[in-house]
Parts: structure tokens; C-alpha cells; sequence
DNA sequence: TTAATATGTCAAGTTTTATTTACATTTTAT
DNA sequence: ATAAAATGTAAATAAAACTTGACATATTAA
């Protein structure tokens, strides 16, 4: 799963750590989810989406067959 | 989290044990998404969207403060 | 009415994701 | 060049998603 948060934390101007005190979970999990580590959960995605005023599918793109 | 996939598989005219078919999870995973005992994972939220033809947001409504 | 199909639920176990702690490296500012 | 801030990473643990198997109830069809 592809996601755009490392340009959206720069086109907002925004830290890893203000990111992650933003959405309720640490930075190490930010940074995890930016380099693909893992997905987060659904309700951390709302978290995102919400954020950043875009849609869930805005901001990750599944890469599924 | 509130779902529209029983509404979905209505509309559809699909079993629970069709959808965790075609979503490649089991039945009673279907059935605990649907009566909101958790929520799906992204990438399976996904596999929703796709199947339905629907966003994310169309078929979860996050409720959240 | 009986059988078959579909749904609801529960407990136990596995897998995956989230969190914490800790430290290393890189980038930015002075 | 140095200090501070930001990012990357890894191991251990906690938490959540998901599976399996089993059984009860409800709905549909013969």
C-alpha cells in the first residue's frame, strides 16, 4: 500500500511528530506507516483523511492485483 | 464504526459466506465487521471498495468526535 | 413440516499492526 | 563546526484483526 503522507506532512508544513500528536499515535508509527513498514488501521486512516481534508483513497492507494 | 455491507450484500444479493469469499476472509469475519464487533484492516476495506464499486467512505462512516 | 441455507455468537488461537524504548543517522540552524 | 531538530531503525511487547471450530437460531425451499 502507497501512501502520500510524507508529501502531505510537506505541503502542510507539518513534522513526523506533530503528524503523530495530530492522529494520536507515536512518531516511530508515522514513520513506519510513510516508509511501509505497515497499513494503519481504518480508524487511524478516518484520522488521516480527516487531517488533511481528502479522502481515504486520496492519500493511499492499494496496490492490490 | 457504522457499515453499509449488509445493505450492500442485499443490493447485491450476496450470502455472507459469498463475501468473505470474494474478500478472502472468513464468514465469521464478515459477520463481526458487519454487527461492528471490529473494524476491517485497510487493505481489506479496500477489497470492499473495489468489489462494490464504491470509496471507503461510501461504505464505512467513521464516528469519531 | 422437514431439510437446507443463512445468520449470530463464542472461545481459543494465530497473525498482523501499534506502541514503547532506545539509539543511530541526517538535516537544519546558529 | 557545533548543537538542535528531524528522521530512520530495531527489538520487545501490547493490542487488534482474523481464523477455526463449534453450536444455536432464524429464514427459505421442497
Amino acid at each position: 500500500m502507497k501512501n502520500r503522507l510524507k508529501i502531505l506532512r510537506a505541503e502542510n508544513d507539518m513534522t513526523q511528530a506533530q503528524l503523530a500528536d495530530e492522529t494520536g499515535v507515536s512518531r516511530q508509527t508515522i514513520n513506519a506507516i510513510e516508509k511501509g513498514k505497515f497499513d494503519p488501521s481504518l480508524p487511524l486512516a478516518f484520522r488521516f483523511a480527516r487531517l488533511f481534508k481528502l479522502s481515504i483513497e486520496e492519500i493511499f492507494q492499494d496496490e492490490e492485483a
